[in-house]
RNA sequence: GGGCCUGUAGCUCAGAUGGUUAGAGCGCAUCCCUGAUAAGGAUGAGGCCGGAGGUUCAAGUCCUCCCAGGCCCA
């Protein structure tokens, strides 16, 4: 080659197709140089390099509608075996808000993965209509202001509203359910509300009634008085709140025994408005109680708690058993309610009264308290209950009467004070139920219900539940596994209107005679009336009454509704309307192998889904489930409208794409745990994760089309004949669908997307910058293995975004495939790992690769050498270098800009300093607790010698006296050369550059620098990356005139001058003298001192481009 | 009061089976690279890995207790 330079990779690449033979290009006589042949047009065509991914989005939901693709998807798999998922409905009231897309994008992701795979997976909707909360919209709306309201506004008319409310609110839903792209039919969707689904519930019922599970019972339970009706306890569970409420110590003085008129009982309650009903006093038999005298006066406390309560200037009087306290009577705090004939007012003894705070005697209420209710009930007390089902005091009462029961707590209290029976009132905050729709405390409050009796069949439940998958796990016995164990009786029933009715008929003359139906067929024949047709709604089901012959009376239902939970719990069966419909359907999809809801629904849907299965089945109705956290506001809080950090869905996601949101959803942090969703973070998703992807894909299709590549007509040579490269993103994109695959197979979202992201990011700035001047070429081998990686990577990432994928596929995969192959990614099927492929050699070596690079970067920064001037060596020092291949090495040169690499062991040993350090994972694996002192014998060893020894296989330290051979793999050697050269290591690795500078490298580092500045040119002048150019230059510098003059055909090349005028000014851009067979375009390039430069597109020398 | 979750850089979060220089992104500063990219890379500032004990040759990682926040329940 004689005087000529090597320049890295900057001369090493061949000259282009058509520019081999440049010719004559320095004759001055700016003639131009041959050119290539148009190409010919192959099936690709490109895709622009900036995408607007929401615009892009609604035309594929426009394509996917038209071209049935999710119908397709169904048929397609269908016979298949069966992958069987519950949509567990939403309730159809208030808009959908952007948590709703956390849900579905998993119960999305699932399915389509799931669907590639081969399984089939019917996915129907499914809407919850009933319950509460409809109901209270709708009084809303028509501003009432309780049920008596409603039952003069007729209960007809009240239940269509609030039909009409839950259509309404389908709606929304439904919109954003197509918007992010959930593949869930909405043309077949279930409604609780229908009559057939009702039926089911019904029969469902029935079986539980037969079991003589299902029974009323008088119970205290909560109960909102707004509301009018009792809560279930999944129901109270969900709103708590934390208020400040008054906490009386009050004193009632003994009227019975020794102690009449010389003591007082202490009494301690959070609810002065249960005193004016108080009905006795309970104390703890085996409590030791005392009478102690203070300077307030004389009282009756648990010995425990003396000091707390009435500090520790006290006399003790006497000290004596709980047990002795019964029956001992007391002035009781009111004489505001009148109570029954009868005995009452008196100590009463009871197990469940603590000394953990009050003062050990506890006030007795029993309409008020069920304790208080079993305990006073036990002694025969009467049941006194000053409050209406509203809430209200009745009106008739001194002081509070019409007052709302909270709202008399200060009028009770101030009483109590002015009486001199209010020993001590404090604030007291805890957290007390409130209704968790309308935000009222709630009363504990006596009343009938109809309950199931889930508690008999508790060792079921848990049996179930052991058999169940959960993710995360803790919950199983965590959070969900408590509320079984400490599973309470369903309390089922609802005083209220828009529900499904409870079908229990009563006969009125025998109130202990009741008939569960089943159905409405069975309702016919009981009243011999064709019934087939009739809405099972109130208040048309009340009317439909019967006898029965030689009965006496007539059979009535009862009034009440049930709980709405229980109707999506049914959902298994009654979405099919079974067992009266579809008997076979729903016993092929029972039970389901995957359910998903977010973690407030562990005691709401996943119970009643598994407590009904139970119930109905003896078989829970799932298999996985899945229990997202929360999704929160970017303040960390929950979003909501008093705060005003609310994220609308739509507006998110047509802003960012619903890819992004859904990605974020699946892949952004844990999904168990509570997650901030925000634009930055959205933001973050588009560019790092899909535009990459996406420009991954333009690129590609950029060069297959410039180049006409058809993999038909231009077989790419075999993988194994491929450039490492290629064989490294094979090889890479084979251990990732492994990995993806077994990561979703686990309902790892969270993994696999950090996998395919991380993927991403390799091919993009790794295997494409690495490869980009083979794709310039049309090198078929390389346009067939990105082809080949796109098409696997966008099926991997189908599930989790849909829509680029299948805007990638459609346009960068499929021109390349066979004729059968699907029109769309998610018609095709899950990749398989191809193991032929695999080489995890080659991805551990490219690996070292890419540390070497970072750390010659790092090198090259801290000498403040930049990278385009070449540099003359690096040497290295790194395990696993001697068996890299040439090519990796070659890798290496060309990304640190050096001619040569050398490594450094095999340098002269008084240039390198070596420093030697345990590995501890491997010593400390064979030698235990002496992995120390060897690490301080090889501290302490001559390092050279050391490590002679070591790589001579017999390297041994003194440990204690005694010798101790260290093996390969024992220690990291880390080299350093001393003078001259920039070095940087870490991680055991070390590389270090010759920074010695020629006046060649200078120039050809000029060359390259000059290079840039044409290109810069050549894009910003708008050129497209084909386009030809010629070059004019003038320079007033001695070392770039040399530069340029002696690697022109290099330069040339470089950015596809097909004419270059040395010493000429070229044309002005900004005169009006450049030619039109120049296309226009021509521009300055300015940039190192006293180089002038212009560039103008080679004329009429390209077809189109 | 009980159960569960969380606590790692200014912010958002990674950190299998314990292994000795604790990482990434965002933001900031200074550079570099760029014929796809809204990208990419290097360097710097920024960490008693919530705290205290313990187990171990070795603890961000395992155990106990405590603190703070969240959720769920009494």
């Amino acid at each position: 080659m004689g005087g000529s330079l090597p320049y890295g990779c900057f001369c090493a690449v061949p000259a282009r197709p058509g520019e081999d033979a440049p010719g004559d290009p320095f004759g001055g006589s700016g003639r131009m140089g041959p050119v290539s042949a148009p190409a010919p047009a192959g099936p690709f065509a490109a895709l622009p390099p900036q995408v607007d991914l929401p615009a892009m989005e609604k035309q594929i939901l426009q394509r996917w509608e038209a071209d049935k693709v999710f119908a397709r998807s169904l048929e397609a798999s269908a016979g298949k075996p069966q992958w069987v998922f519950y949509e567990g409905p939403p309730t159809a009231n208030g808009r959908p808000g952007t948590h709703h897309i956390e849900a579905r994008a998993f119960k999305d992701v699932f399915p389509r993965f799931k669907t590639m795979q081969g399984w089939h997976v019917p996915r129907r909707a499914g809407w919850d209509c009933h319950g509460l909360p409809v109901e209270i919209a709708v009084e809303q709306e028509l501003g009432f202001a309780g049920k008596p309201d409603i039952e003069r506004y007729g209960i007809a008319e009240f239940n269509a509203r609030c039909r009409e409310s839950v259509e309404r609110h389908v709606d929304s839903f439904a919109e954003l359910t197509r918007r992010m792209g959930y593949w869930v039919d909405m043309s077949t969707a279930y409604w609780t509300m229908d009559p057939a689904y009702i039926e089911s519930v019904w029969w469902s019922l029935k079986q539980i009634f037969d079991k003589g599970l299902l029974v009323e019972d008088h119970r205290v339970a909560p109960y909102c008085p707004r509301c009018g009706t009792g809560l279930s306890d999944h129901e109270v569970a969900q709103g708590y709140e934390t208020l400040t409420d008054p906490s009386v110590y009050v004193r009632l003085p003994v009227t019975s025994g020794e102690w009449a008129g010389k003591a007082d009982l202490l009494i301690w309650t959070t609810t002065p408005w249960t005193l004016p009903s108080n009905t006795a006093v309970a104390v703890h038999p085996d409590v030791t109680y005392v009478v102690a005298r203070t300077d307030a006066g004389t009282f009756v406390v648990a010995e425990p708690l003396v000091t707390a309560v009435l500090g520790e200037d006290v006399e003790i009087l006497a000290r004596t058993s709980g047990r002795d306290w019964e029956r001992v009577h007391y002035q009781r705090p009111f004489e505001l309610v009148e109570f029954p004939e009868g005995d009452a007012h008196y100590v009463v003894l009871a197990d469940y009264v603590t000394t953990d705070d009050g003062t050990g005697l506890v006030h007795q209420s029993p309409a008020f308290g069920a304790e208080d209710l079993a305990v006073c009930r036990g002694y025969g007390l009467p049941v006194v209950n000053p409050i209406d089902p509203t809430g209200h005091f009745l009106p008739e009462l001194p002081l509070v009467g019409g007052h709302f029961f909270k709202a008399a707590d200060a009028a009770l209290v101030e009483d109590l004070q002015s009486r001199g029976v209010l020993f001590r009132e404090l604030r007291y905050e805890h957290s007390y139920p409130h209704c968790w729709r309308c935000h009222t405390p709630l009363m504990y409050y006596a009343q009938p219900s109809w309950y199931i009796r889930t508690s008999a069949i508790k060792d079921r439940l848990l049996a179930e539940n052991e058999k169940t998958h959960w993710h995360p796990e803790n919950i199983q016995w965590g959070r969900y596994g408590d509320w079984l164990n400490n599973n309470v009786d369903w309390a089922l029933s609802r005083d209220r209107y828009w529900g499904t009715p409870l079908p229990i008929w009563r006969n009125d003359a025998d109130p202990s005679k009741l008939i569960a139906v089943g159905s409405l067929a069975e309702l016919s024949e009981l009243t011999g009336r064709d019934l087939a047709g009739l809405d099972p709604h109130r208040p048309f089901i009340d009317d439909v009454t019967f006898t029965r012959p030689g009965e006496e009376g007539t059979y009535r239902r009862v009034r009440q509704v049930i709980d709405a939970w229980y109707d999506s719990g049914s959902m298994p069966f009654a979405q099919w309307g079974a067992p009266h419909r579809n008997k076979e359907k729903f016993e092929a999809s029972y039970p389901a192998q995957f359910i998903c809801e977010a973690i407030d629904q562990t005691r709401g849907w996943f119970y009643t889904l598994m407590a009904v299965g139970t119930l109905v089945f003896d078989e829970s109705s799932y298999e996985n489930v899945l229990c997202l956290g929360h999704i929160l506001a970017e303040d960390g809080r929950k979003m909501s409208k008093h705060l005003g950090n609310i994220l609308e869905p739509i507006p998110l996601m047509d802003r960012h794409g619903a890819d992004a949101v859904r990605w974020f959803m699946l892949a952004g942090g844990s999904p168990w745990s509570a997650r901030r969703v925000g634009h930055e973070t959205l933001s973050e998703v588009v560019r790092k994760v899909l535009l990459t992807y996406w420009n991954t894909a333009s690129f590609f299709t950029l060069y297959a089309d410039t180049n006409g590549w058809d993999p038909a007509s231009t077989p790419a040579p075999a993988r194994a004949e491929r450039p490492l490269l290629d064989r490294w993103a094979l090889a890479t994109l084979a251990a990732v669908t492994e990995d993806v695959t077994t990561a979703l197979e686990d309902f790892d979202t969270q993994g696999a997307g950090r996998l395919l992201a991380g993927f991403v990011d390799d091919l993009s700035n790794w295997y494409v910058r690495r490869s980009r001047r083979r794709f310039w070429d049309g090198d078929p081998a390389a346009l067939a293995t990105l082809h080949e990686v796109l098409d696997g990577l966008t099926r991997l990432m189908a599930p989790f975004t849909p829509f680029v994928t299948d805007e990638v596929w459609t346009r960068a995969v499929l021109p390349g495939l066979g004729g059968d192959a699907p029109d769309s990614v998610h018609l095709a099927s899950w990749p398989a790992v191809d193991e032929d492929a695999r080489d995890d050699e080659l991805v551990a070596q490219v690996t070292l690769v890419r540390r070497l690079v970072e750390l010659g970067r790092s090198a090259r920064t801290s000498a403040k050498v930049r990278t385009r001037q070449p540099l003359a060596r690096a040497v290295v020092a790194a395990p696993g270098w001697a068996s890299l291949p040439a090519e990796l090495i070659a890798e290496v040169a060309d990304e640190l800009n050096v001619l040569d690499m050398a490594e450094l062991s095999g340098a002269d040993g008084a240039l390198v300093d070596v420093s030697l350090k345990v590995d501890f994972r491997a010593v400390g694996r064979r030698l235990g607790k002496q992995v120390q002192a060897v690490a301080k014998a090889v501290a302490a060893a001559d390092a050279a010698e050391l490590t002679a020894a070591y790589r001579a296989g017999t390297a041994t330290v003194q440990v204690d006296g005694a010798p101790v051979p260290l093996e390969d793999g024992d220690l990291i050697v880390t080299e350093t050369p001393r003078e001259g050269w920039t070095v940087a290591s870490g991680g055991g690795l070390t590389v270090a550059l010759d920074l010695a500078l020629t006046p060649e490298l200078e120039r050809a580092g000029l060359v390259r620098e000059v290079v840039r500045l044409i290109q810069e040119a050549r894009k910003s002048s708008g050129l497209e990356v084909s386009d030809r150019i010629e070059l004019w230059w003038t320079a007033e510098d001695e070392q770039i005139r040399r530069a340029l003059t002696e690697h022109e055909s290099q330069l040339a090349a470089e950015v596809l001058a097909t004419a270059v005028h040395p010493d000429s000014e070229g044309p002005d851009p900004r005169s009006a003298t450049v030619p039109e067979a120049l296309g226009g375009r021509a521009a300055r390039v300015d940039g190192l001192p006293g180089l002038r430069m212009s560039i103008a597109r080679t004329g009429g020398s390209l077809a189109g481009r």
